[in-house]
DNA sequence: AAAGCGGGGAA
DNA sequence: TTCCCAGCTTT
């Protein structure tokens, strides 16, 4: 498709990189491809500031692909706990495990390759074969799709197939080849610091007078995107069970959310209940079939807004009387070792307001 | 083609 | 609240 002022773009991009941009950041111009790697798994759907320290952290505790692969699956999710997104940490494993043995521990340095590998879709491959080996892939994240929607007045859904085509076809082309890792560099650092969702800086940018959005003041209204969120709500009753000090704990598995992090006892209902209600329902005397207990305590409600789903969860404790069962898919640990384990943010943030004393029941 | 998957920052 | 972030995988 022909499209008017790209030349103008790629130039003044580029010049905007090189005189204006200050942006700076742990993996910028970082050659070594497990960092580069590392970095682009962490950020993604994830913002620079919240990455960055998750990303310290791990180039410290696996300074190299070996260390990752040779890691254990549970102190790997306790480090990764906190971010989101927990399927990345598994395939990021996978694939270390994979640069291990079928790559002998060096980095695959093909396209082809590089997009093989669990957990690396064509944004994360374009960002590796451009940054660490230069190969001419233009990425496209969504900063990309902020730009060249509101530069070139693309209307086109950025997430419908017809637009994922249109927008990599267009990417394509603007790609400088020569210097495919600057670019792609400049034009997501573009995004994120001048072309930003709210509020972006039209007044001083320097594709302001070729910008077709700003010249036709529709900036606000670029890009379009079609899908529209459906969130459930779901109400989770964690039972702390004690015996001796000692609490009930599993590793959530299926298909459901955070998987691979763990949890209390979990009662679900299908709607907010009491206390009374809840010793009542079906699910609570089938998760504990004739245990004797004492209530010490229910907690307030907490609130956590997922993409797909809003989670209300309670946490209700209970002592233990007599010896402690087996209860099906759960082990009993030690309190005193809940940190080696991950959990999903509601259950650390209880955690911490335990700990700290702020909530007496 | 559409759904599902976290958590946090900013307006 | 709503939006969206250096997206990918599964259905």
């Amino acid at each position: 498709m022909k499209r008017a002022g790209k030349a103008f773009f790629t130039d003044n991009l580029l010049t905007w990189n090189r005189e204006i941009n200050t942006r700076t950041m742990p993996w910028k111009g970082e050659k070594d491809p497990y960092r580069i790697w590392l970095s682009e798994i962490i950020l993604q759907q994830t913002r620079v500031e919240q990455g960055w320290p998750y990303y310290e952290r791990f180039i410290q505790a696996y300074p190299t692909v070996a260390h990752l692969a040779q890691a254990h699956d549970d102190e790997v999710f306790r480090l990764w706990q906190g971010l989101g997104y927990y399927a990345r940490c598994r395939n990021m494993l996978a694939a270390a495990r994979e640069i291990a043995t079928r790559y002998h521990g060096v980095f695959p340095n093909t396209y082809d390759a590089i997009l093989a590998l669990k957990g690396i879709g064509a944004y994360t491959a374009a960002a590796i074969a451009s940054f660490a080996y230069g190969l001419p892939h233009a990425v496209l994240d969504g900063n990309v799709y902020r730009v060249l929607a509101r530069y070139f007045g693309v209307q086109t859904p950025s997430d419908s197939t017809a637009g994922k085509k249109e927008f990599t076809q267009l990417a394509g082309e603007l790609l400088d080849k020569k210097q495919a890792g600057p670019y792609n560099q400049a034009i997501m650092d573009f995004g994120a610091v001048v072309c930003k969702p709210q509020a972006p800086e039209c007044p001083t940018c320097p594709l302001s007078t070729q910008c077709l959005a700003y010249n036709t003041d529709r900036v606000d209204q670029l890009p379009v995107k079609t899908k529209k969120l459906v969130i459930r709500q779901r109400h989770f009753y964690y039972i702390i069970l004690i015996y001796n000090n000692q609490v009930y704990i599993r590793k959530r598995a299926g298909k459901d959310i955070w998987q691979n992090l763990h949890e209390f006892i979990l009662v679900e209902t299908p709607g907010p209940v009491t206390l009374a209600e809840l010793q009542a329902s079906e699910a609570f005397r089938h998760t504990l079939p004739g245990v004797q207990f004492e209530v010490e305590g229910l907690s307030e409600q907490y609130k956590q807004q997922l993409t797909h789903q809003t989670i209300f969860a309670r946490f209700l404790t209970l002592k233990g009387k007599g010896r402690a069962p087996k209860l099906e898919g759960y082990q009993l640990v030690p309190r005193s070792l809940l940190n080696d384990y991950a959990f999903p943010k509601t259950i650390v943030s209880y955690l911490e307001q335990q700990t700290t004393g702020l909530t007496l029941f």
